[in-house]
DNA sequence: GTCGGTATCTGAACAATGCTCAGATTATGT
DNA sequence: ACATAATCTGAGCATTGTTCAGATACCGAC
């Protein structure tokens, strides 16, 4: 451990890049101990600084956990993107794998990073949500698994322009009432099986 | 106004029914803030009591707040039952309409009362939920309206066993997204008729 | 009735928190 | 080299959740 490495890491007076090392101590905390139950003072004490100096780089504590938020909305899309990746091809059981795997992880993430998930998903975030359009990247892996299938005749036209709507709210509403505890874990699967018979039309 | 009246209402040192009034009136500010903007010293300011004082009804705030969260879910199933009772009678289109209101009721609870639905579906209600087994009156309104809809042939059999499941997690997802702003009221219609067109099967 | 016990409420206090601000310290551009 | 801006500190203020000793009112037993 050199001491100019050192210098460069934490100068001293100036920490280097506080801006960032704030945001992911109080991210850290968050998944600790949820949002509600992070303060400033520890955020800024871990990283060695007075509490005073967060507010040079956010201008509030909700503005803190908000930017914390959008970050946790970029993990949980690269969750899934990684989870999804793992069952690649065009074939049929490939879709259908994918498919699920983008509900299954969501609710995996949601369940492993249950405070982070509630913030991101709570009221400090809201808005930033709508002028950023929804987070891209997620929905668009919902909407282009959606079209594979829809290619390979596991989405019955009629239902084809409300499938996004009808997955994500389904599989969002889970992942929330399963860490409320009012539904068990199991029912995932179930849901996961009634979708796909709900997508495809039942005969 | 009589000075009995007066003495039966806030007989001074010892407040009738303190009890209840804290509870109605955490529940009407944190329908007015938000459950996290609600300080104990207001609560009891705005009643008329020395803040120690609902520590002897309360043993922390948290425990307050999963008070009001239990009236909430009750007035929310009341709320419900009103909608459906609506549209009374056994036809097609009464059953229907029941089924459509069951879960209109929800989203416009949700989005009336923001706050409050917040509350009883946030980490403060975790668990409480558990024991009384859900909110059992909601959930039968759910039940009730599947099995008439069964009944008149609404629901394929391949779909019923999970029906409940498939409604209630979209319906409670579709809520929690539009309070996010991250889904445009919109929305409902849309899903309900998704829901119903998966639940009887397309052809 | 009155008297003791109990439930209820008060007032003061403590530690922790979000946030502000004047001033100290370092970086940056000319 | 120097001025200007960016960054950080330290002290401080108002508010919060919570505790606790003591004051006040109710309630049943004698």
């Amino acid at each position: 451990m050199s001491l100019t490495a050192e210098r460069v890491e934490k100068p001293g007076y100036h920490h280097g890049d506080l801006q960032s090392a704030l945001l992911s101590e109080a991210m850290r905390l968050v998944a600790i101990n949820g949002a509600d139950h992070v303060s400033m003072r520890e955020v800024a004490a871990n990283i060695g600084v007075s509490p005073s100096a967060v507010y040079h780089h956010f201008p509030d504590k909700d503005s803190l956990l908000g930017e914390v938020g959008k970050l946790v909305f970029e993990n949980m899309a690269t969750f899934q993107e990684n989870a999804m990746a793992q069952f690649p091809g065009k074939s049929l059981m490939a879709a259908r794998k994918r498919f699920r795997a983008c509900g299954y992880s969501y609710v995996e993430f949601a369940q492993s990073n249950a405070n982070l998930f509630r913030l991101c998903f709570g009221p400090l975030c809201v808005g930033d949500h709508e002028s950023t359009k929804n987070d891209n990247r997620a929905w668009n892996l919902l909407v282009t698994s959606l079209d594979e299938m829809t290619a390979l005749g596991q989405v019955h036209p009629k239902i084809r322009p409300m499938a996004e709507i009808l997955a994500w709210t389904s599989i969002h509403g889970m992942s929330m009432l399963i860490l409320d505890g009012l539904l068990p874990v199991e029912v995932v699967d179930v849901l996961l099986d009634s979708l796909e018979l709900s997508l495809k039309g039942v005969k």
